[in-house]
Order: C-alpha cells, then structure tokens, then sequence
DNA sequence: ATTATATATTGCAATATTACGATGATATAT
DNA sequence: ATATATCATCGTAATATTGCAATATATAAT
C-alpha cells in the first residue's frame, strides 16, 4: 500500500508519468525555464534567483538529471549545467503525441 | 519545512506544475488514454480494466476533474466521464508553449 | 419499499516528496 | 598548505500521495 503499481501499467505509460514527475514541481519548472533562457552554461545563480537552499536546488536537478535532460560540464571550479537538447525534443514529442491522440466525438 | 513553496513562482509555473502533476501517474495517463480512445462517454469498465480498487479510481478521476479535463454526464444510472476538448487543448497549448522556448545554445 | 448497481467519501496505513542544516568533496586562489 | 567557493550527500522533519476497506449516496429495476 502506498507506493505506486508501476507494474499494473505499460512501458509507454511510465514513461510519460516519469517525465510529468519531473514537470510535476514548480522550481524545476523554474530552473528548467532559467537555463533555456541563458545563452550558454549556467554556473548557478539559481539558489540566489530561485530563493531556495542550496541542498535543495542541488536535489531538484538531480531529479531533472535522472530523466536525462540535463548536460553537465566543469568549467573552472563551477559545474555548469546546459540542456540535452536530443533529450529535451524527445520528451517534446512525448507529449506531442499524448495530447495528439484524444478523440474527437464524445457527449 | 516539507511542503511545496509555491508562493516563490509565478502562477504561470504553478499553473504548469499543477497541470503535469495530475500526469504524473500512470493510472491517470491510462485513464486519460482510455477515455481518449472510446468513441463516445465510458461508463466505468475502469476499474476491471486498470486494475485498481473502486475508490482509488475514483481518487485519480478526481485529479483529473481538479484541472478541469472531465466532463461528466448522468446518462441511465451511470455517471459518464469524457474529456473536456476544450481544456484539453489548452493544455496541450501549455506544454507546447513550454517545449518551444528553448535556447537552441548550449554548450 | 427493497434490492441491485455504480460511484463518492472517509479514515487510515504505507510510501514518497520537499526542504534544509550539517557535513563532505573538489577545485581555485592566496 | 590553507582558505575560500561551489556543489553533492546525508540525515531528518514536515507534508503529500497512493491505495484500499468500510461506508455512504444515488439511481434503476423489481
């Protein structure tokens, strides 16, 4: 009791639940948002400009990380963090297609 | 401590956060693809068809609702459910609007 | 009125998520 | 080497989600 029955569902279907997950809190939201919005790398502002600790913003992009839409680098003593632009329109298509495959005809 | 700190973002992420979270579990994208797929209202085969007791069906077509996605209609003795075109659409808008704005610079 | 059927609500236990302080690891600067 | 800055990890408290049994509600049929 309690946890999630991924087994019940398909492959397809956990998938996009994944992926909804990740979208599924509005600092990510924000940080994802944030980076696409920066011209290259982002060397982490986001604790200043997202008002959360720095432990926390660390954990939310690790989530964003684990569904693979994002592309570390070192550069200096920061890590900076870019978009996986391959990733990024897959997931587009991802969604694409689920809001692409309703119905018309109902009541 | 624990709670979403939704008074930090704009409504817009709020807005969008709210939105994936109902698609972040799989028995919501399942039920949302089922209804989607029925040429007309479904009159509940979802709890044989999904696998999850009555009442948390029930629980997950109330997410749903929440965002405003079902229509729900009395036709006989049973209440039908089908998608909401129109919000559906809006959604959709969201998302797309949400995967376009990406820099296409990185490193 | 009684029964059968479909759905909603309540209450609760198991689990997951969110957030942060404390601490650790790593790289640069002095 | 030592100090500083940046980011990750650990531990933990607060809160949210998931799932179901039991129960309530509502309509339809008898």
């Amino acid at each position: 009791m309690g946890a999630t029955k991924t087994y019940i569902f398909s492959t397809k279907q956990n998938e996009l639940a994944k992926i909804a997950k990740v979208l599924a809190h509005p600092a990510r939201v924000a940080i994802l948002e944030y980076i696409s919005k920066q011209d290259a790398c982002i060397c982490t502002d986001l604790v200043d400009i997202i008002g959360l600790s720095q432990p926390t913003i660390s954990q939310h992009l690790n989530e964003i990380k684990k569904i693979g839409l994002l592309k570390g680098t070192f550069e200096g003593k920061n890590l900076c963090y870019c978009i996986d632009q391959e990733r990024w329109k897959e997931l587009q298509e991802t969604f694409h297609l689920f809001f692409s495959n309703i119905n018309r005809n109902c009541c």
